[in-house]
DNA sequence: CCGGATCCCCGTTGATACTG
DNA sequence: CAGTATCAACGGGGATCCGG
């Protein structure tokens, strides 16, 4: 596929496409939630000890969206105390390549773009 | 780098690297706009006409935050009537790669993820 | 322990009107 | 043409309390 059509990804369907992707993972805390189950299964309270500033609310509905979408399993174990616990499905691990990469540009180029805050800034307007 | 490195690159900080990324790119509008310049400089009137849906203001906040970051050029020519011109920095193009490496998974498992939806919603809750 | 239910704040977006 | 100014609507997200 060439750069042009690739780039129609992006574009196609006025932006339907990319702004799904981004209704799903670009809010606040699903892709820390999906980086967090990076690897192993884990109960919803080492979520919320591992998340810092995550409340017990947030990190449910995230959670909600991430199994309804069919990226996180859950499973329920009947034992009193309750215990519940959360990881990736299949899916939900080839999300952490995108979203690595994505993470890796921010990493490679945060300090240029601080340099064009501080340029921007001192430049009047 | 290994995998799980790569992983810690989300989770770094408390997240706040890709919460920056997120806060860059996430928005409603931003990658559109990337993506439309991709490839030519265009100017105002004709970035509002092929971004479908979107306003005059949110066009000119979307393009201030990206001059400011420095992913976006902006000219002005010294004429009557006034014209303004946009184009792509080379940070900006660089972007565009993991942009668009998330669009593709997002095309990819759209329908799987649909399905989930059905799935999820056909259950009790 | 794992949530559900409620209230409320505030940041983002959009509509509309105006200007150099 | 390329914006700016202003106001109103909306929804995400935090705090808190309650329940199985």
């Amino acid at each position: 596929m060439s750069e042009y059509e690739k780039v129609c990804l992006i574009r196609g369907d006025g932006g339907r496409a990319i702004r799904g992707i981004l209704d799903r993972i670009g809010d606040k805390w699903t892709l820390l939630v999906v980086a967090t189950l990076h690897g192993q299964r884990m109960r919803f309270t080492e979520l919320l000890r591992r998340i810092p500033g995550i409340s017990q609310r947030m990190l449910t509905l995230t959670l909600r969206q991430l199994e309804r979408d069919g990226l996180v399993g859950r499973t329920v174990f009947a034992e009193v105390p309750p215990r519940v616990e959360y990881e990736l499905t299949a899916t939900g691990r080839t999300l952490v390549g995108p979203a690595v990469a994505l993470a890796e540009w921010a990493v490679e180029h945060n300090p240029e773009i601080e340099r064009s805050h501080q340029a921007y800034d001192s430049r009047d307007h």
